[in-house]
Formats: C-alpha cells, sequence, structure tokens
DNA sequence: AGCCAGGGACTCC
DNA sequence: GGAGTCCATGGC
C-alpha cells in the first residue's frame, strides 16, 4: 500500500483498498454517498471527502490529515492481519476479501451510535443518527453538514427530544448514560487508560451497553482487537462452524479462543460476508 | 401483515 | 449463569 500525504489530502494507492466496502460494513453510521465514487465521513466535528479515482486509487480530502491517517487505520498492516486470521482458521479464507479495515473512531461517537444500534436495522441507526446530528450538532458550512454532536451539546436534549427523532425505547438509556459519561469516572482520558477486561466492565454499566455492544465499543471506539461482537447475523452464521447450541457469549469466547488479537477483524470480514451474501 | 434489525433490562429460577 | 419476556420503531 502506497501512501502519499499532502497539505489537505491523503492518497491512497492500493486495489484493496475498498472505501465502500468500509463504509458500509456497519462499523460506521455517519457519512453520506455523494455519489457512486465519492463518500462524506463524519467524525465528531471532522469531515473527510472520500474519492474514488480508480481501481486502484483513493483521494481523502480533508483538513486533518493526520487525524485521518489514524482515522482510516493507514498505518496498520493488513496484509499480516489477513495472513494470520486465515492461518488461525482456513474456513476464514472465504470471507477475507480485499482489507476490511477496522475504523478508529471516536469514543464519545461510538457508543451513541452503538446504544443507538441495539435492536435496531442499520439504514435506521443512520437515519436517527443523522437527525440527531441535524438537531443538536454544529453546521459546518463548508460541507453543508452537520458535526455530530459533543457531548456538552447532547447533555441538555431530553428523552422527550431522543423520543422524536425515533430513538424508541432507547432514548432514557441515551440520557442516562450521557450524564454518566460527563462524570469524572467516564471520561474518554480516564477509560482509555484501563485494560481491555475493566474497560468492558465499565462500559456495561453504561445504561443500554450490554456484551454486544460494549464489544462494538471497544473494537471501533477504543481499537481493542480481541473482541468478537456477537450480533444476529454472527449468530446465524455459527452453523456453518458448529452444530453444538450456545449462548451469545459462548459463540464470542469460541471465536476469540481462535483468533485471539485479531478477533474483531475475523468478525467483521463474517459479518459482512454475512449481510452481503444471505 | 408480520417478521426482523449490529440487543438490553428485568425477572424468575 | 441461563432462559423468558418485554421493549419502540420502521424497513422490507
Amino acid at each position: 500500500m502506497k501512501i502519499i500525504k499532502q497539505k489537505n489530502k491523503i492518497i491512497v494507492e492500493d486495489e484493496n483498498f475498498n472505501i465502500r466496502k468500509i463504509l458500509e460494513c456497519g462499523q460506521i453510521f455517519s457519512f453520506k454517498e455523494l455519489s457512486p465514487q465519492s463518500f462524506l465521513v463524519v467524525s465528531t466535528n471532522k469531515f473527510a471527502k472520500v474519492n474514488i479515482i480508480s481501481n486502484t486509487k483513493t483521494e481523502i480530502t480533508t483538513k486533518y490529515v493526520d487525524y485521518f491517517l489514524s482515522f482510516f487505520d493507514l498505518n496498520t498492516d493488513y496484509k499480516l492481519i489477513n495472513k494470520k486470521i486465515i492461518a488461525a482458521c482456513k474456513d476464514f479464507e472465504k470471507y477475507v476479501k480485499g482489507e476490511l479495515r477496522i475504523l478508529r473512531q471516536d469514543p464519545f461517537q461510538t457508543i451513541i451510535s452503538f446504544i443507538v444500534s441495539a435492536n435496531n436495522n442499520i439504514k435506521r441507526i443512520k437515519k436517527i443518527l443523522f437527525e440527531i446530528s441535524h438537531k443538536y450538532g454544529t453546521y459546518i458550512e463548508e460541507y453543508g453538514e452537520y458535526a455530530f454532536p459533543s457531548l456538552k451539546q447532547l447533555l441538555p436534549v431530553t428523552e422527550e427530544e431522543f423520543g422524536a427523532v425515533g430513538c424508541g425505547y432507547r432514548k432514557n438509556y441515551l440520557v442516562k448514560a450521557i450524564k454518566m459519561l460527563n462524570t469524572e469516572e467516564f471520561c474518554v482520558q480516564n477509560l482509555t487508560k484501563l485494560d481491555s477486561f475493566s474497560l468492558k466492565q465499565k462500559l456495561m454499566e453504561l445504561p443500554g451497553v450490554g456484551p454486544k455492544v460494549a464489544d462494538c465499543i471497544l473494537l471501533f471506539g477504543f481499537s481493542r482487537t480481541d473482541f468478537f461482537p456477537v450480533d444476529t447475523w454472527i449468530r446465524k452464521s455459527f452453523a456453518m462452524f458448529s452444530n453444538e447450541k450456545k449462548t451469545d457469549k459462548q459463540i464470542s469466547q469460541y471465536f476469540v479462543n481462535i483468533f485471539k488479537d485479531v478477533s474483531g477483524y475475523a468478525q467483521q470480514y463474517l459479518y459482512d460476508y454475512m449481510i452481503n451474501n444471505t
């Protein structure tokens, strides 16, 4: 992978960097397809426009070059990760296509997004989060779009207001979780210091955050890749690997035992396969 | 019309 | 710890 860093632009030259796949595999909901070759990605109050130039060339235009270099995980060797996945389980060879990168997203945005995601579908999750951004986020004139709201901006939002944008029964989870996130105990700086086990315990203290949502937050918001989130799709897929009847926790454990530190990547490939091929 | 969605909280055992 | 049940809403 060749990465050219310019003042307001990152040029990625690699046939395996598939921005559509990266954005549409359910790890991020705050992005917009401007055209078949162009996407607008929103992370906190930062924006990046991603243009597909050719099969082997993608351009990321942004004022925050270093931020999005990390966001798109461009310093990680995915060839090595893919190799590790297949070495751990040969069955995954057919799921590993290209490089399905795990984005390094903002923790707060990820927590709010995945509380909304529970027992919900991707189209509606995107819609709800866009409405929340439009109502409570800052308008960024340059892009004609709204930033994802900050903790301070969401703090005064009431249950009724979250209900009005379609959050359903998750509305009171959001209000309570946001209040907790505004405490010293839950400030991102302190959370980041915790080891993976303690961080998961901590996240699960938040209302609306159970084992699966916590795993997604750990993976997408804290770059802890030794987790394997189990949702309805992964649960359905488990029949391809075993006839045993297992709980979600057991399924997650089963895969983490196999994939260890590359569990999160393996999970994304399997999830992507399931939502697109079944 | 009815099932399903990147599940969690609560209760009962 | 595991099994049931309820939960809002809208996509399909």
